[in-house]
DNA sequence: AAGGTGTACAACCGCGTCTCA
DNA sequence: ATGAGACGCGGTTGTACACCT
């Protein structure tokens, strides 16, 4: 048996949406606030399916949103975070104020990733085309699923990014992404699952997130919390719950820290990596 | 001016994940 | 514990517009 259509489709319009169509929209969230997309259409008087309603409020219609060119600072940016993440581009939006995922993603794919090649990099891999492929020849290519990125040698990304985080989801936090180029020893925090290619120097990296406490109450706050460390998950991303237990702020980009790991230490409730990084 | 081609971006689709009864 | 329904994500498609020949 195969999956329910998300709506009745002989009933909704499709394509693009009118004047009339956005204000409806707009008014209905104004009034009754974001969520319940299944059943926002018949509420709303709009003629289209959930999915819909809420891709044209989330890529479209949102007050937040930034319209207009993507800067040069933008640009980096994306670059660099998603030789980190790959193709997440939910994840990289959630690094840019008022950009959509969709936006970013329409972006990369004519702008950026033709910038990239022209200058000889692969818009995949972050590595010199040339470089890219000779490897290609000889071994498979790499999904670019962020917990299978493979970073070492790669052109692009730096030991230190830090971005100045806009309150998204983990609010009031500097998101703070640390590739070392070696690997961390004696302790848990090592970026094991990083690369599985055993044929090739060991270059591994470190990510950790420095992250603060969150604001509660937000409808995706209420998601997806640890048990054991009242860190709250949302997709590869963490953040703190309201109240939390004792929590590890040492985080593995795209694992999750089910304990306290060794190389925590206890500041104010929270625990922080401790090993100093050394450059 | 007309047709062809390229570009940008809004919107759709399918599927994985999460929530909750 | 389980399964149906809802949500969210990433890939793909459709289409309007700009630019070229």
């Amino acid at each position: 048996m195969g999956r329910l259509p998300c709506c009745e489709k002989a009933h909704t319009n499709k394509g693009a949406w009118t004047k009339e169509e956005d204000d409806r929209l707009v008014h209905y969230i104004r009034v009754h606030g974001e969520g319940s997309w299944r059943s926002l259409p018949k509420a709303a008087g709009l003629l289209r399916c959930g999915k819909s309603c809420r891709l044209r409020w989330m890529n479209y219609l949102r007050p937040d949103l930034k319209r207009g060119n993507f800067s040069e600072d933008e640009d980096q940016l994306i670059i660099k975070l998603h030789s980190l993440l790959g193709n997440k581009w939910s994840l990289i939006a959630g690094r840019l104020a008022g950009r959509t995922d969709n936006e970013i993603k329409n972006y990369w794919n004519t702008h950026i990733k033709r910038k990239l090649v022209s200058e000889g990099i692969d818009p995949q891999t972050h590595r010199p085309l040339n470089e890219t492929s000779n490897k290609n020849s000889t071994a498979k290519p790499k999904p670019t699923a962020p917990t299978e990125l493979d970073f070492r040698n790669a052109p692009t990304v730096p030991k230190t990014i830090s971005v100045s985080a806009p309150p998204l989801d983990f609010k009031h936090s500097e998101f703070q992404v640390k590739a070392k180029s070696e690997s961390i020893e004696g302790g848990n925090c090592t970026s094991s699952g990083m690369t599985t290619d055993e044929e090739e120097p060991q270059h591994e990296l470190n990510l950790e997130l420095s992250i603060g406490i969150s604001s509660a109450g937000s409808a995706e706050s209420k998601r997806k919390v640890d048990s054991n460390t009242g860190c709250r998950f949302v997709g590869e991303t963490m953040a703190v719950a309201a109240k939390p237990k004792t929590v590890c702020l040492c985080w593995q980009l795209g694992f999750q820290i089910s304990e306290i790991c060794g190389n925590c230490e206890h500041t104010n409730g929270l625990f922080r990596y401790s090993r100093a990084l050394s450059s």
